[in-house]
DNA sequence: TTGTATGCGTTATCAC
DNA sequence: GTGATAACGCATACAA
């Protein structure tokens, strides 16, 4: 045999005689070979791997996010490596780690700070930021919040409300806090005193569960409350019924992302719509421009309000399942 | 400087002056230079990466599996990365580049055949098989299914139901042909055919709906059906309702895996319970283990029936919260 | 069309 | 204690 006509045969390098390609596939067979990913990312060239950084792996969100980016990924005929950091100190090295071993990452919200952003982006790494601002000439893809939160708000302050909690932690998420600021500008537009502090909480049902525990506890007692996820809005609607609180007469709760079961409970929950799986795609869009050298820009998404029982309103959909 | 003692300062070998090792940290930090771990990697080095194969990464199950495989590896100190197969054909090639790159391997029920396992299996890779019985010396992950199943049909058996329809696809997963199997068997012992065929269908909810649908179609129609997953139920608790019927009078139905929803349904689920996370736990104790060299042997971890009122009992639990 | 030589960034085995 | 040097497995420019 041969030694280096194999990397030729393995590029499918023209200038290769058939009869010497056969020869050396049919080697490469008979010995078992496969050629080393790492050694040819090590030699530069793209391993047609991409990975996703997110903070945890939990929830709806998270699973339409990868839905829709490995759609894409799948059509570039491509590979994903998804890192969750939960948070971890050491988390940055993990990122460094894969960023060595792929061709391009996506960052969700706050798992990377801006400086390891930029380091990594002017080391070569293709970067596509995620549910978070761009960071210099980093783009990022996000989804519209603060004007459909302040929309949203001010949508129960029509209904005649004038004390609203805010379930959720601003500080967690980029998102989040874009959330709270279009709640806070609703009361600033309707000549109201928004509450100084959010109920800060995680994000499971039980951690909305005991937040709607503490803000109920308020005196004067707020008669709604927005939710950050639909998630807390689930846990929210638990502690009513607990308390025997009547939704939306005795409280209106709302949520956030339009998950399948909201619009099944009693009352259907007021909450806003997010295109998180076309996020996901759009993302893998970005990537691979990057990857294949296009020059790509920032996108903001639409999210739209969806208005159902839980606010106050009856719509006509309250009763019937909208996509039978 | 020098040149190859940085290797030495790395990996904190003692035999370095401290003098030398500083001015070698202080060049380091000032040209802002890495150690590639690409480079380590082909040199033979641990990356401390592993990867989780999973056909997706949709829902509760996916989730907590990832969950409690990461509470491992962040406590081993370790990084992960997990890969989606969506069944592609290609997926063979991904796993190996997978496993080319990281320490160690997950492999979750069907994405990788046998061939592949033990071929990888030979050529060093550690692998821990989960949910899928072992592979020759590869070890493996799951819980139990086939019992746990026949005790669930054998109740509802007990409870004078003749005719009950099993909904999900046997051939989608090892558990799933396990859990068809015991309720196959709960017939036999009863004395009792088996419907001949299970009412196959996907994971989702509206998968479940479908599939409740055609089974209430059948004549003579089914009194009971048995889903393979809570989310199935939660399709056909839908579609009962859409259809007007009394659960459990007019239709029993069962789930399985306990979703912290199913107890909060009306009537609460009957399900089974399987210990989701502490699985991915085990899963990583395994893995570490093999890559620590540790001879290491297949675990099955058992599954508890959880009886509330969809089967037609109406245990005590069944209008509280369980867990308040 | 094919073989030769060099580089990619480490680790490890020798010398010094 | 520290500096050369040979792997590790590939790609690639250049020579044949």
């Amino acid at each position: 045999v041969s030694i280096a006509t194999v990397s030729r045969v393995l590029s499918e390098n023209p200038s290769v005689r058939a009869e010497t390609r056969d020869r050396v596939l049919a080697a490469a067979e008979e010995l078992g070979w496969r050629p080393s990913s790492l050694a040819r990312s090590l030699a530069g060239e793209p391993s047609g791997v991409v990975g996703l950084v997110f903070p945890e792996l939990i929830g709806h969100y998270a699973a339409q996010v990868v839905l829709g980016f490995e759609e894409r990924a799948i059509a570039a005929d491509g590979s994903v490596y998804v890192l969750a950091t939960h948070g971890r100190a050491r988390s940055g090295e993990l990122v460094r780690d894969l960023a060595a071993r792929t061709d391009g990452l996506v960052i969700m919200d706050r798992t990377v700070d801006d400086a390891l952003v930029e380091e990594l982006s002017e080391r070569g790494t293709r970067i596509v930021l995620f549910a978070r601002p761009p960071v210099g000439p980093v783009p990022s893809v996000r989804a519209e919040n603060r004007r459909a939160s302040e929309e949203l708000a001010s949508h129960l302050i029509g209904h005649g409300h004038r004390r609203l909690a805010f379930v959720g932690d601003p500080d967690a998420a980029p998102d989040l806090a874009e959330r709270w600021a279009g709640f806070r500008a609703a009361h600033a537009a309707a000549g109201l005193a928004p509450p100084e502090s959010p109920q800060r909480c995680g994000f499971t049902q039980d951690d909305g569960y005991r937040a709607a525990s503490q803000v109920l506890d308020r005196e004067p007692r707020p008669t709604a409350v927005v939710c950050a996820t639909d998630e807390l809005a689930l846990g929210v609607y638990w502690l009513a019924g607990d308390r025997g609180l009547q939704l939306p007469a005795d409280l209106a709760v709302t949520g956030w992302d339009d998950l399948a079961a909201s619009r099944a409970l009693n009352p259907p929950l007021t909450t806003v719509h997010q295109p998180i799986k076309r996020l996901g795609e759009r993302a893998a869009d970005l990537l691979y421009g990057l990857i294949d050298g296009q020059p790509v820009g920032s996108e903001v998404l639409p999210s739209a309000l969806v208005i159902r029982g839980s606010c106050g309103c009856r719509p006509a959909d309250q009763r019937t399942r909208e996509n039978a």
